[in-house]
DNA sequence: CGCAAATATGTCAAATTTGACATATTTCCT
DNA sequence: AGGAAATATGTCAAATTTGACATATTTGCG
């Protein structure tokens, strides 16, 4: 399995779980993972706590379903960007987006 | 003078500065351009700290100078994604990140 | 000053990311 | 169970971002 193939399974979560570990890559490949899956994470969180579905999301930000449904699952053809500023679109500061990679 | 050129704008320090604020710029746009700023001065001063030219750090990373310098600016058509990797190989955390956004 | 190293700016073809769409799968009601 | 709403997955042309290059400007040092 090459590392492309490995990072892009890993941003799936299919390699990468909080028991078998990021095996393989590099340290700022995991970082740059781990910084996506946060920013995910908190995405979901907050689309949730504002009882939008995805598709309402979708409308916000001017995307589509399917591409908020990759935001979530941290597909590695999704972007930080998109995702920063999807979180700016349901109202998060930047101090939260901060906040959000303090998390555990 | 329309959003778009005054968001690039924006970007490059002309229209925002600690005085003259971010005018006109919705909540997100502006959250956006912060985000960005806070992580273009901190890869610049971890490069500095690391001693660093920015045509030495474009190798590090297999860019270039000019996208470096770039990226120090803060420039418009650098991404969020480009400037956390670059930090990500200067040995940044997630946590530094997260500390580099927090701090004014 | 003079000049060399560093940084900044503009441009563009190639690479990556995008929204959109179709369709599959899951979730959650009754 | 079954069906409708929500979410997930795959694909692709269009849009954006990229590294590379040329060249301009700034910085710092003798």
């Amino acid at each position: 399995m090459d590392a492309e193939k490995k990072k892009r399974l890993a941003e799936k979560g299919w390699v990468s779980t909080s028991i078998q570990d990021f095996l393989g890559l590099a340290p700022d490949e995991m970082a740059y993972i781990e910084l996506k899956l946060q920013l995910s994470r908190e995405l979901r969180a907050r689309r949730n706590e504002k009882g939008l579905t995805q598709a309402a999301l979708a409308e916000l930000i001017k995307s589509s379903q399917s591409r908020v449904a990759k935001m979530e699952k941290s597909d590695a053809t999704v972007s930080v960007d998109l995702l920063v500023r999807s979180l700016f679109a349901l109202d998060a500061t930047v101090e939260d987006i901060a906040q959000a990679l303090t998390t555990a």
